[in-house]
DNA sequence: GGTCTTGTTCTACAACTGTAGTACTACAGT
DNA sequence: ACTGTAGTACTACAGTTGTAGAACAAGACC
């Protein structure tokens, strides 16, 4: 289950709301979604949709539905992420990475800020 | 102009096929997507789309249309990581560098990597 | 109890994508 | 000139997404 997470913009903006938020009703979530200017109909339509997709999950508390995020902001990013490594990098990582150097994306201190934070990682996981 | 160029993965595999080979009839496109499968109609609707789109371009050549591609490989990804970024990463390039080192989808071995590489490229463009 | 409000569900529609059939056009061979 | 044959253009249709109205349900207020 939740294998092509791959989210629209405003999909992820809706995520995005529910994974600050935890559990929030449809009104709710157009409340936080002020600035889109979208109708709260048009919300708990994506809601729906969402729903169907098996990203959210509604639980009904009385009347209304309070839907909650079913699949986490990292998954979705992990995903996402590697969904266009596949598509654009020939599912290369590395290939990824150097674009982002070679297009000055990320500068060579990023790097080294990166690593040291992999090496703190990696002792306190995989210490010997 | 070719600024929203984000390309589905079928899109892409068409344009993999100009980048490699230059300028394509619609029969030597579909030729090429042969594990695809397409019908050559439906190839030529993705073309005309495309060029709809701007990018692709078409040159008659007698009574036969010749595909070119418009926009180059390198520009398509950077358009389609930037596009990614912004959507994932609320737009920080570190942010997705340090996803993929903690995704473990890149390793500190290939940061050192293209560290050098970097370091060549930018002995080559930007000495002192 | 009737009506207002709030919320949910259904239906709708335009744009885009994947997919392809049909119709048209024009060159090539006899 | 006639007819394949090959290629282009047009039309179509289902699925997804962005967007929202209309209809319906049910508690809140007087």
């Amino acid at each position: 289950m939740a294998e092509d997470i791959v989210l629209s913009d405003l999909q992820l903006d809706l995520m995005r709301v529910l994974w600050r938020s935890g559990e929030l009703s449809v009104a709710e979530v157009t409340e936080a979604l002020a600035d889109r200017d979208l109708a709260h109909t048009t919300v708990a339509t994506l809601l729906t949709r969402l729903e169907k997709r098996g990203v959210v999950e509604a639980r009904r508390d009385g009347r209304v539905l309070a839907y909650r995020a079913s699949v986490s902001e990292a998954q979705v990013r992990r995903n996402m992420v590697s969904s266009l490594i596949a598509q654009v990098f020939r599912g290369d990582p590395r290939a990824l990475l150097a674009h982002l150097v070679s297009e000055r994306e990320v500068a060579p201190g990023d790097l080294e800020q990166v690593r040291a934070l992999l090496k703190r990682d990696d002792d306190g996981k995989a210490s010997s």
